[in-house]
DNA sequence: TTTAGCACTCTCGTCAAGAGAGTGCTAAAA
DNA sequence: TTTTAGCACTCTCTTGACGAGAGTGCTAAA
């Protein structure tokens, strides 16, 4: 559809843009780009890519910018796909070298590295309980009538709830229960766990039988806890800074998006449906909180088929080939050390 | 020092400007107060309290509003300390009588309701590690080459960490390692766990010496997970919403600050000094990304004398008087449901 | 000691003017 | 047919001027 030519000078409106937040001239195109044309030449092209709706302009009299459509085709069609730099290839591989206590911490540091390497906003998403399995549960005494419950996943994951007892269970009736669980439950995906036990303990009328409440309330209730713990986000100040949220009104709107981490989830949830890497613009999200900010989002599996999100929201006007190139890289390694270590 | 008069109309002065954020008049003033003088006589008085340092002039024609050492008198003098409004009461009270799964779930919601019922932004910070005490730990062995870690505090903190062992431990090594670590560490500071370890295991040659490293790292390693994660912050969008941080400066300065926990940690550190409750009103704390704030804290008790830290961050013009009754309030409830439950 | 009166100061919104940037169109050149 | 030079036109942004409005500070009288 596009003419060579055109394709040319959208790419330098685009990349002009991201560079310099301000609307791009005709002259200042001709003296980029390398075509041998007059400034007056450019302006014909750039009023034809108007009318297509690949850029648009502020007022009468000032340069132009890209439209959601221009970055959308600049990302689909002009975009050289670059390998990551050597630079960040080797941070990113370092901090996943380093020792960790936890998939948490994990996800702490990686997106702490995401936001910095890149300079705008970055989140990690764990894995959705309901995906995972179950590996193993422990139940720990801390006094008559309080336990501490810890479950493991598959992939590693651990979290713990608490639960208190109505009134005192004996040490071996609580063996009993622990392995029982942890023969039952063996490779189940948690969001069966409950329903599967309701009916497993129907069955059984032995000494299991009076263990029946806790049971059932160590699944119901310890087992919700940690869904709101799902989100690491960090480096939402870089992308307040930008030019673009200058604007009170933008900012605070944008600002109310990373107070809440349930919208936040809702707008990450989006993307775990396509696997892989996913870009989206503006107002191509159904999100109108981020109609002025582009999310640069990919997938990372696990070694049970689950997959968790990582990712990077920014401005529209966003270097999108570092980050993209980025956020693969950071979603294969994370897929391979969570695989390895956990 | 200062007359009746002056000290009703510095009350005035502040109490209007914390309801409207607009410099307040003489005229103003005297139609509130019911003092039976002119606007004339106010203007006097205005004049004195400047003079003194109470209040100033944003410019030679504007109204009054109160410096840090206005507010400072206002809150130790003039403030009537009034109990908690029956209606917040019910709603804290309520909100700690629900069950839940964790120290970290109760805080994370002891903090939404505080910046709720504020509409200012809130935070918890957990009782500093080095001041709690041990009660038990647990070693769970996910598979051959991976234990998790898990740590019990007598007041009923826990967290986990992982250990990624060289090679494979049996189960009875295991045990017996967790029997000694429980017998030894018994009733211990975390903080002297690390020191007390070296120089009990340097005793022994028996058994257990192979377990050495294991333990070592167990405490090394895993203790030290939980530090970051010792703060809840929320409602943070209430203060940026505040006319005082529509400048775009200002607005961005305090954003960095909630986007920086570590940097919160700081500030809310000081008040851990001082027990109970503790008003700093601007320029009075010596971090000047706050000065423009007001921060009102109290510390928590935790049955074993640790102590943790509540607060409102805000602007200056805060209604102290509500946020100081619910401070104190929800200090109280919650280290009486921490001392109880856990 | 209080008050009325008034000059004075500062802000804020509006308006006009001029500079600057950049476009869009036209007509000529290639 | 495509490109280009030239130029009028449009819009923003800054500046300065001006008046209205709000509120003070001072003075002199009550």
């Amino acid at each position: 559809m596009l003419t060579e030519r055109q394709r040319q000078i959208l790419s330098v409106v685009v990349s002009e843009f991201v560079n310099s937040a301000a609307p791009v001239s005709s002259l200042g195109i001709s003296k980029i780009v390398e075509l041998s044309v007059s400034s007056a030449t450019i302006r014909n092209e750039l009023g034809a890519l108007e009318e297509l709706g690949y850029i648009t302009h502020p007022h009468t009299s000032a340069g132009r910018l890209p439209t959601d459509k221009g970055y959308r085709y600049f990302v689909d069609h002009l975009l050289e796909h670059e390998a990551i730099s050597r630079d960040m290839a080797i941070k990113v591989a370092g901090m996943f070298r380093e020792r960790v206590q936890s998939v948490d911490e994990l996800m702490r540091k990686a997106s702490k590295l995401l936001s910095s390497l890149t300079q705008e906003a970055s989140l990690i998403v764990f894995p959705k309980l309901e995906s995972q399995h179950f590996k193993k549960v422990t139940l720990i005494s801390v006094d008559e009538l309080h336990l501490v419950v810890v479950w493991i996943s598959t992939t590693g994951l651990v979290w713990h709830g608490a639960i208190e007892l109505e009134s005192p269970v004996d040490a071996e009736a609580l063996d009993l229960l622990v392995n029982f669980l942890n023969k039952e439950l063996a490779g189940l995906s948690f969001h069966k766990i409950e329903n599967f036990l309701t009916a497993k303990l129907r069955e059984r009328r032995d000494s299991l039988a009076k263990l029946h409440d806790i049971a059932m309330r160590v699944v119901k209730e310890s087992l919700k806890v940690s869904q709101e713990l799902r989100l690491f986000l960090d480096g939402s100040k870089n992308v307040l800074e930008k030019p673009e949220f200058e604007d009170a009104k933008k900012s605070r709107r944008l600002f109310g998006l990373f107070d809440s981490k349930k919208d936040l989830l809702r707008i990450f949830d989006e993307s775990i449906r396509s696997e892989g890497l996913k870009v989206s613009i503006g107002t191509e999200s159904r999100f109108v909180d981020i109609s002025d900010c582009a999310l640069v989002t990919s997938t990372y599996q696990m070694k049970d088929d689950s997959a968790g999100i990582l990712g990077v929201l920014g401005p529209k006007r966003m270097n999108y080939s570092k980050v993209i190139s980025l956020v693969e890289y950071m979603a294969e390694e994370m897929a391979e050390v969570l695989s390895k270590n956990f």
